[in-house]
RNA sequence: UGGGGAGUCGUCCAAUGGCAGGACGGCAGACUCUGGAUCUGUUUAUAGGGGUUCGAAUCCUCUCUCCCCAGCCA
């Protein structure tokens, strides 16, 4: 192991930890923390973060912790706790004992904001939320000083004691940290650090009239936990002057936050606003829609926790916005499947074929390759007989050049099985084929000629009497153009409508019949597929993962033009 | 027009004063009982101007473009 895995590209943030750990800064420690807000699902860009915070801790022996940012109980749900632990855990993170709230600290904070303004820091401010945007003026004209902003220290600890008391009606007061209303960062602009709210928190039920404010909350958190770097994404690194001024005041231990570009992906949206949006009026079924940049979503899909993480690293981290090809994460998913699925026959869209010269009744049992890039994953057995589906997509009556596959009179090979020959077609009514005959080579048993011949096409097929039907789901890209909105401003004007595709009436082999969910495979010369939840009892379900490269498919699309 | 950031192949990321490189995508070919996988080749980039230097993506300077900030959201 050691010494032959290729040295992983640094990027800024590791550079900078590593320098931390040479010049001793933390005590060559390394403590990172992941800290959702939980009011809403993961997504891939949220896997970003989990691989970089969890990813960097462990690279450096140190540690990392999950910590809910939980200082807004009217928008946070348990729901969503459950679900946020479920996804890290998937991804294959261990925060071990180190589960916090932000909601552990509440105590802490409120002890901190009289600390402030006991050393003339912070104020009670009795500015109603429009006044308050008056007086913050705007990005280009200064601020104006509140009238409250100079109150004493006494009037101050008695009226946010009052405030903590639940003396006062909602929003009607807040406390504000006393900085600088003229500088050119908003942020710094007098901020909220405690708002008045009376709303059921999830964990501190209704003990507290006082919610305090991200910022406030977050620098403090880290601090308590004694973390080292704080990771988060860019539009935070106006923030950071204020994270400072916190700590520095408190004269608390004090982190180093460090801003890096979020994720954004091709073909999808991350933005939690318009995934709820697609949720909520049902673009798709739910947050685990397999067709959804969830976590829970490309679980359902059939992707693998290590095909994510892999494309978390190899997408690098940089400070510069930017938007990753899709065709990146379904390389990924694609070379980890490649590996590990096991192969199997699937037709989708059923062509039934009668072999004329096989006898009726006769069923052999086939060697088929589990897979060719594992022989340590053995072989298995398939029924071959007289009635059989293909592909419609592997017959023409009249193949166009380059077309390899089956036509009247072309011989090619049923993989595992034997060499056929199309003899003739059935119609039905309205002149459709819906039927093949033809001859088999009784020599080419299992898919080799002896006298040498060659054939241009392997086809995939099932065998008619003992095939499980099944249903199909074939997804694509949620949306049809790689960064939306760009025609009319509205992202769901770009919705790919053919995002989903549902075949009822394919056919699986017989070893599929009661696959559990959860299970995937590769359904040769289609992709990867996987058993979705919603299989019955001998009906299995499932979803497409992603398909195999398709150099017939790309060859066709560049003939249309 | 305040403050904070960022500009390198189509895309993402490197190169930290010394031959602009890798990955994905694309294209072409080899091989193949998956038109898969694998292998080979190939295409394309330093936002612009000026300067420093033997030498600049990198340092200086001017300009341009893009992103974020005016929640009692995070």
């Amino acid at each position: 192991m050691a010494g032959t895995e290729e040295p992983k590209p640094s990027h800024f943030i590791r550079e900078i930890i590593t320098r931390d750990m040479e010049t001793n800064k933390y005590g060559k420690r390394v403590h990172t923390r992941f800290p959702p807000e939980p009011n809403g699902y993961l997504h891939i860009g949220h896997a970003k973060s989990i691989c970089l915070n969890f990813g960097l801790a462990a690279e450096f022996g140190g540690l990392c912790n999950l910590r809910f940012d939980d200082t807004n109980p009217s928008k946070e749900e348990v729901e969503y706790v459950d679900s946020i632990m479920e996804d890290v855990r998937w991804l294959g993170f261990d925060w071990q004992e180190r589960l916090f709230y932000a909601s552990d600290y509440f105590g802490k904070l409120y002890e901190c904001a009289v600390e402030l303004i006991k050393i003339g820091k912070a104020y009670v401010c009795d500015l109603s939320a429009d006044e308050m945007r008056e007086y913050r003026g705007t990005l280009t004209e200064p601020g104006r000083e509140s009238p409250y902003r100079n109150r004493s220290v006494e009037e101050n600890l008695d009226l946010f004691g009052l405030m903590k008391a639940g003396e006062f009606p909602d929003g009607s007061r807040t406390l504000r940290a006393k900085i600088d209303m003229a500088s050119g960062n908003i942020n710094m602009r007098d901020p909220v650090m405690f708002r008045i709210m009376r709303a059921t928190h999830h964990r501190t039920g209704d003990s507290w009239r006082i919610y305090p404010m991200y910022d406030y909350a977050h620098c403090i958190s880290d601090s308590v936990e004694g973390i080292t770097h704080s990771i988060c994404t860019l539009e935070f690194e106006d923030h950071r002057p204020l994270y400072d001024w916190f700590l520095d005041e408190l004269k608390l231990y004090h982190p180093r936050q460090i801003e890096f570009a979020r994720l954004n992906l091709s073909h999808t949206v991350l933005s939690k606003r318009k995934l709820i949006t697609l949720v909520e009026k049902g673009h798709v079924t739910g947050w685990d829609d397999p067709r959804m940049p969830s976590i829970a979503g490309f679980r359902r899909r059939g992707y693998t926790p290590e095909a994510i993480r892999n494309f978390c690293e190899r997408i690098g981290v940089a400070k510069r916005d930017s938007v990753v090809d899709m065709a990146l994460l379904e390389f990924c998913i694609r070379e980890d499947l490649n590996l590990k699925a096991p192969r199997k026959m699937a037709v989708v869209r059923p062509l039934r074929v009668v072999i004329e010269n096989y006898p009726e009744g006769q069923t052999e049992e086939l060697d088929a390759v589990n897979n060719p890039e594992d022989p340590a994953m053995g072989t298995r057995k398939i029924p071959f007989s007289r009635v059989l589906y293909i592909e419609q997509d592997d017959f023409r009556e009249d193949p166009p050049k380059q077309f390899f596959r089956l036509a009247p009179g072309r011989e090619v090979r049923l993989r595992y099985a034997y060499f056929i020959t199309c003899t003739g077609v059935v119609r039905d009514d309205k002149g459709d084929v819906v039927e093949l005959r033809c001859t088999y080579d009784p020599a080419t048993r299992g898919g080799d000629s002896p006298d040498g011949r060659k054939v241009k096409a392997t086809l995939h097929w099932v065998s008619a009497g003992h095939a499980v039907e099944a249903e199909v789901r074939l997804y694509e890209h949620l949306f049809k153009t790689p960064a939306l909105g760009a025609g009319t401003g509205n992202f769901l004007d770009d919705l790919n409508p053919g995002s989903i595709e549902t075949l009822r009436s394919c056919y699986v082999e017989p070893s599929l019949k009661n696959a559990l969910p959860g299970f995937g495979c590769q359904f040769e010369r289609l992709g990867y597929f996987c058993v979705d939840a919603d299989s019955s009892e001998g009906r299995p379900v499932f979803n497409r993962t992603v398909t195999l490269k398709d150099t017939w498919a790309k060859i066709e699309k560049g003939k249309k033009g």
